[in-house]
DNA sequence: CTGTTAGCGCGTTCAG
DNA sequence: CTGAACGCGCTAACAG
């Protein structure tokens, strides 16, 4: 059944220092003595066993990831360009749904298979700058999301500033009234949610616009009946708007199908734009206007932040990383002619 | 620091034991010396060490999900339900990507963190019978698909009644010439793509057409640049299509994209129907027909089955589960009127 | 270059 | 009901 080094040690006739030696590629054997071991190895059948190397050694190779929910789309890249950063640094993602859930958040942080990840990244949704402060556990840990950076390690892109740039774009495509559909703040934290809608107001102040509290719909969460309900609203008011800004794709593509089913004609009627960059953006007709956060720059600084994190060679404060984002306009807000003519144009905002 | 058993015990005046029995939620401890360790336990901040629980237990409560991309829409529904799933459990899942890679694929099962992970959960891409057959790993193992149903537990629909219905199902409206366009079967297997041409092939000879290789459009990957050029292939055929059979949901989203961009109108020159069941299927104009998979019951399954290996409590020889899948007709197969007037039309196909 | 030995932290016998 | 001692399988000192 199981074989221990002991097993095979016994059977290669050498000591056990001399098995575990070959197994882990050590230099110093005897090319005679690494022949026998290596047949006494795979003639057993020896797998190591990863549990006791843990012990020993302190640390498992092995990363938490927690976030809401994989089942979107837009975490779920995320989580698979996470997956694959954490390889090359030989590490294991260990994947934790939270729902969005704070109980399950603060056992994240605090408890989350203890001594047995190495390090943590964490997309926070309820958990509070508190929470994370009178954190006692001591995982490195990095969060992915602008909320409470002071108090760990964390990477976003600018909010603000891709709230600005989306609100931008609808203005310079001549646009002048913009609805909004946001996902709502869960806790006091939402500062995701704000930061963007503080970036449609700079735009629209910049352009010498009033902010209109009307044009804001609120969502729960992202799903088709919240987002149909938030479109009819927009779509209910006595002045009509001629643009859509939506917090993320998925929101935006639900959006665009209500707006289809109302008969309104994207972009010509209205032009929408979403936010996360996500693939069936481009797949969908019109093709979806979106900011695009640099996920591969997010997955690449998050793991290597909790590497540092790990091996103790950061410095001590919490470091907080603004990652790039583009926007890309599509049919969405350019209309049909904008795929033949010019194949993709895209603005750049390089992170900081 | 890192606080263990022992010290706890020393603080609290007590042997290791009791603050192990405590830990563990022994009954036999005086309330008195409950309430001193359970004190010493949150004044030192005591975690246990997973590790050592592991490497004494036998045991570590993780599984591993192995499949080619976690970034696709289906999988990583399916990856979620999963999760969700094995939580019921009380058991973690850590998630490998493989992308479809033969060398990656034979690590899982050979090799994937050995003694540190209780069983695991395959999507094979590559993997063939015979490596499975030559298989030394002892560990359980779940397979997601048909394939190889002989050397492991498995659990996937029936490819070839999906195949059978998906056409069926546009026979029924009356369309003659349906295009398919399959993912290529990337090696000797390929069972899952042969099984769904199967079914495509029989709902024609039960309706009394002749089979034409022509209509047969390959692709390697779901992208969008590969859907367009195999759409382009078989809209350029002499006699023109109907109707489009697509073996998973991205591709026909990217088929249908295709379609609008050459002037076709879905399902009024060309109807569309996928497989897979994801999500943004009805976020897309016009929604998408697809086959669902019972994705919950696929997760519910491969979770018992896998459980019920780690217990030792399954019968011995390879286990075969079939799951049930639905038709959904949506737009792109019954056009616009069909949204309003019957909500959803949904024909079962249960489970084995 | 190789063998011996002592823990890593925990659960679990066995005594008491 | 509680305390002491052992061993899970492995790596790293320390001899030789």
């Amino acid at each position: 059944m199981r074989t221990r080094l002991k097993d095979v040690a016994e059977l290669a006739g050498v000591s056990v220092k001399t098995v575990s030696n070959v197994v882990n590629n050590y230099v110093h054997v005897t090319p005679e003595l690494r022949a026998r071991v290596t047949a006494a190895l795979d003639e057993l059948g020896y797998r190591p066993n990863l549990s006791a190397r843990n012990l020993r050694l302190g640390r498992s190779g092995m990363i938490a990831l927690a976030l809401p929910s994989v089942r979107g789309a837009y975490f779920s890249e995320l989580a698979h360009l996470i997956v694959r950063e954490a390889e090359q640094h030989e590490l294991t993602v260990l994947i934790d749904c939270t729902y969005g859930d704070l109980e399950r958040e603060k056992n994240v942080v605090e408890s989350f298979r203890t001594h047995l990840i190495d390090g943590i990244i964490l997309v926070p949704w309820q958990l509070g700058t508190a929470d994370l402060r009178a954190r006692e556990d001591t995982t490195p840990l990095v969060l992915l999301g602008e909320r409470m950076a002071q108090s760990a390690d964390s990477v976003a892109i600018d909010s603000r500033a891709a709230g600005q740039a989306a609100t931008e774009h609808l203005l310079d495509i001549g646009r002048r009234r913009i609805g909004v559909i946001r996902n709502l703040p869960r806790n006091t934290g939402g500062v995701v949610s704000r930061n963007r809608l503080n970036g449609y107001k700079r735009a629209l102040a910049a352009a010498g616009l009033e902010f209109e509290p009307e044009l804001i719909a609120e969502v729960d969460f992202s799903h088709g009946k919240d987002a149909r309900l938030a479109t009819d609203r927009l779509l209910a008011l006595p002045e009509p708007i001629d643009a859509l800004f939506c917090f993320n794709d998925e929101l935006a593509m639900a959006a665009m199908r209500r707006l289809h089913e109302q008969g309104y004609r994207v972009p010509d009627d209205i032009a929408v734009i979403g936010v996360d960059g996500i693939a069936t953006g481009t797949a969908v007709t019109p093709t979806l206007s979106t900011i695009d956060p640099d996920k591969q720059a997010i997955a690449e600084t998050a793991v290597r932040m909790l590497v540092e994190r790990i091996e103790g060679s950061a410095e001590t404060g919490p470091r907080r990383v603004k990652a790039g984002f583009t926007l890309v306009p599509r049919e969405s807000t350019m209309g049909q002619q904008h795929t033949r003519r010019r194949r993709r144009t895209a603005k750049h905002v390089s992170g900081h």
